[in-house]
DNA sequence: AAATTTGCCTAACGAATGTTCGTATGTTAA
DNA sequence: TTAACATACGAACATTCGTTAGGCAAATTT
């Protein structure tokens, strides 16, 4: 019992579905059950609770993100090359995962304990690759001198709110979206200008 | 009945910090009623409904973001003290009413029809506010050649950010925080370098 | 002093929630 | 052929949900 790696993946599919379209706590067993054509107590019998369905979608796309900021700082690139390469895997993430990438940006508040304070603790580390990248830049030279954490704040909200909008048939495609937020993050609105 | 003017801010303001703390659907009429020392009856001498609670939050809330960009944008100015001006403005309004603040920003999805429509105008026409800023910089060739309806989204999501981390004792104050997102938003990250 | 309103109460409603139990069916392995 | 297992079922559970009905005491108005 509590095997069955293929049915489990759908209904794991269809509970992240459901949970971006409607939110973790207005979306009943039922409704997943319903999604997929089966009673609601015939998912128990891959899956341990509702709550598993979360976790597990925020831990495994927790685990995306971590795996791709490693990489790029641990490649030597500068500053510049690693904002870069930073935002275009964080985007292809987001844009090829749309709905537990939703899942893992707005549900994880309903994750209990100790899942709560261990997913925290994974997001405050992928923040940290980020602020990691900054210090780089600004010990380069190559950055201005901000609030290191104030700034990964900054570019991770932008980023992340591409979820909101982005559209898989729409008129941008993820690179694009990529390279116009780098641009955004790295040199802001404001023409450059010989002062 | 219905009528009373203080108790009801009383229970919106209650209903304000639970509905940020623990999300719209997990609390309970229950849950308002308790934090205030009353019985959950009760609550319906002031209010209609649970969602009036909400609705009600989101839209004034609306109403203070749509006063400040015509505000701005009646008001002539070049685009960057535009720009200064509206993020001085939405800093102001989330940090002086955090809790209602996160209920807008976040919670706003579970609004039923008419109100969902009706309120998704209302935030489209503030993102439009922002977007005719970009598009004053442009056209006073201030700022770069960028899609406009893109950097009004990347602007707001990480000015709507602040609400995550902002702390009202914290070391950065309202006026800090919009000057640094500001310069953010102007000049991004990159040194000013002579090409 | 009488009449009305306000604010809150107790009690209860029907509906929906996540989950468990015992069971039945088909599939695979010994 | 038999044993084990995977997958699904119908029925039911204890709770919790938002909300309503009706009443009672204090405050306010007439």
């Amino acid at each position: 019992m509590l095997t069955g790696t293929q049915r489990k993946e759908e209904i794991l599919a269809v509970s992240q579905r459901l949970f971006r379209e409607q939110g973790y706590d207005s979306t009943s067993m039922r409704d997943i059950a319903g999604a997929l054509g089966m009673e609601p107590a015939s998912l128990y019998s891959h899956i341990k609770s509702k709550e598993d369905l979360l976790s597990q979608t925020c831990f495994d796309m927790a685990e995306k993100f971590l795996l791709a900021i490693d990489e790029v700082n641990d490649i030597y690139f500068d500053a510049e090359q690693k904002v870069k390469m930073a935002v275009a895997n964080h985007v292809d993430i987001l844009t090829s995962n749309l709905d537990a990438a939703v899942v893992f940006i707005r549900e994880w508040r309903h994750l209990s304990e100790p899942s709560f304070s261990e997913f925290i603790k994974l997001r405050n580390k992928y923040e940290e690759g980020i602020r990691e990248i900054v210090e780089t830049g600004i010990s380069e030279n190559k950055f201005n001198e901000v609030d290191k954490k104030f700034a990964a704040l900054t570019i991770l909200s932008s980023v992340n709110w591409i979820v909101e909008w982005y559209r898989p048939d729409g008129d941008k495609t993820p690179k694009e979206i990529a390279e116009e937020l780098t641009r955004f993050i790295l040199t802001g609105l404001k023409k450059d200008s010989i002062l």
